[in-house]
DNA sequence: TACTTGACCGTAT
DNA sequence: CATACGGCCAAGT
């Protein structure tokens, strides 16, 4: 296991329960800028008995990357209603739920949002 | 070695 | 909303 790995697989370990993060933001947050496409691929070979809350790391447009109606999607989609992540159509809004969006409001957010 | 794939992204049109 | 494009790059053929 390499140094990129452990430190994606890291960084996916402390999004916080009921909080997503987007590839990207992961990739960033590891050190790995640009790099979005190399969390995708690691999401699929997650080591035998590694526990990682996977299900909350979506496309950067707030999306279910898994492909519509497929197991994980399912499963996905449960596992982030199950800690009160709203996902509407298999999108979840980035603006409410999202890494930073407790900071993004208190900068920029405007009152009642 | 060469080419294709893919749980992706940001910008532009 | 949808297409296109270039960037990214480990694995698989």
């Amino acid at each position: 296991m390499n140094d990129a790995q452990e430190r994606i697989y890291a960084a996916i370990a402390a999004i916080p329960p009921g909080r997503v993060a987007s590839y990207g933001a992961i990739a960033a947050r590891a050190g790995l800028p640009g790099r979005a496409r190399l969390v995708g691929r690691l999401l699929g070979e997650v080591p035998e008995g590694m526990t990682l809350p996977w299900f909350r790391v979506l496309r950067a447009s707030g999306e279910v990357a898994l492909p519509r109606g497929s197991r994980g999607f399912r499963e996905q989609c449960r596992l982030l209603k199950a800690e009160g992540v709203e996902v509407k159509n298999g999108r979840v809004p980035l603006s409410r739920f999202g890494l930073d969006a407790d900071v993004d409001r208190a900068l920029w957010g405007m009152p009642g949002f």
